[in-house]
DNA sequence: TACGTTCCTGACCGCCCGGTCATCAGGGGC
DNA sequence: GCCCCTGATGACCGGGCGGTCAGGAACGTA
């Protein structure tokens, strides 16, 4: 990727810049779809963002949807892939697969812009259909079938009990897409603030006891946290 | 409530109907903002389908945010009430109490048109911070200190072991927001449907075992339900 | 410096929606 | 049977947005 001129020289009106331009599109999309939702999303907002006019989004992506769905190629789905991956090569216990799991995805998603996407596709989906489709089969699908084959390995070793592994996989990746959703719709708004850190170790805690049956306290393996009272707060 | 012509007679072009006015536009309105989100809705439709004009409309809400909050308070408002209630009267153990009011909380809301509001204020809570804060002190507060009351009264009491109350609460009510929330957008979409009962079951057993630790089968309280074969499909 | 290609602009089109208001007609009261 | 109040209408306004396109500016080339 070369990118020829990196600022604009003022005297001119304006400078070419083809290879850059499809970046710094998708980038500004993001921001916008994230901060406001899809349909409330102006392509005149996205272009001036991005430093052009309208006409020049055009150019390069052949319409709303496809900006949107080009968003989610580049933001999204890598991130699954990685875990993908993770899931393959693997070797130890699948409670330990898990948490590397979850905390990769809070790296990579929830801790980034692309985590706004979900809150929107929810949002959107019975508006959208055919976006919807396309989300679910690029990211639902492929994360549900993810953790899904993590809790069933770990059913089928012995070291989760038996259980409605279809239900439960959907038991643990809610409180991970709620948290997303939360983020960037409610959090902050009055005065309650999820810490990240704190929910996740609590889900894991809870999520692992439950599947195990634990008795009471590892707190080497599912560290469930006596509760730091310093985080508490209301 | 008095309606004095139930079915307009079709040779006038229309009746006075003051008294059945307010409620028919605001069955309407659940519909079409559930059906399409807030800012998606036209006011225009949202009379129609109610039988009026988008003029008479106004003639009974100030506003389209006026009407919504109408209908908020209306449908969501008194099923909390219900287990607010319920919380205040119950005798037994904080693990019946919880699952009595998932169990309410599925009939009132899940099980009806007024479930497809969450999914909405999530959508756009960013959008209109008027909405958001509304419905934030109405709901989401009203409803997080209630399930809140009942997990620190567990933990109190030894039921529960110590843990971050706090977190642990929005545990609890994750997977609750997300089965709404998928009902109405992914819900049914790809052949993916999730069975309501089957998911409740298994969240509560999941965070009853983890939140009181038990060694694993007691079915008595905490259904575990050894995975009724017959409810997997895919 | 001059030219032609490529990249970019911004005015424009058609359509939509929240909210208003002059006007009309239903129907209770007499 | 008539009047008048009031519930109800629907055309209209201002503003906004996805998408188009004719024209113009930048820049490689010579």
């Amino acid at each position: 990727m070369t990118i020829t001129v990196p600022v604009p020289r003022p005297e001119t009106r304006w400078t070419r810049r083809k290879d850059a331009r499809p970046a710094e599109l998708l980038a500004a999309a993001l921001d916008l779809f994230v901060e406001r939702g899809y349909a409330a999303t102006r392509l005149d907002d996205v272009a001036r963002r991005a430093g052009v006019s309208k006409g020049t989004l055009y150019l390069y992506f052949e319409s709303k949807e496809e900006l949107f769905k080009a968003v989610i190629r580049g933001g999204l789905v890598p991130a699954i892939q990685r875990n993908e991956r993770l899931v393959q090569d693997h070797a130890g216990t699948m409670a330990d697969l898990l948490e590397k799991i979850i905390r990769n995805w809070w790296q990579d998603v929830g801790n980034s812009q692309i985590g706004g996407i979900p809150k929107l596709m929810f949002a959107e989906a019975r508006n959208f259909p055919d976006l919807a489709h396309f989300y679910q089969q690029e990211v639902i699908n492929r994360g549900y079938k993810l953790v899904g084959e993590v809790v069933e390995l770990g059913q089928r070793r012995g070291e989760f009990p038996p259980m409605d592994t279809e239900h439960a996989t959907r038991i643990v990746l809610a409180p991970l897409v709620f948290l997303l959703l939360w983020r960037h719709s409610f959090d902050g708004c009055d005065g309650t603030r999820i810490d990240p850190e704190a929910y996740l170790r609590v889900h894991l805690g809870i999520i692992l006891d439950g599947l195990r049956g634990r008795p009471s306290n590892e707190p080497a393996k599912a560290p469930r946290t006596a509760a730091d009272p310093a985080t508490s707060r209301r």
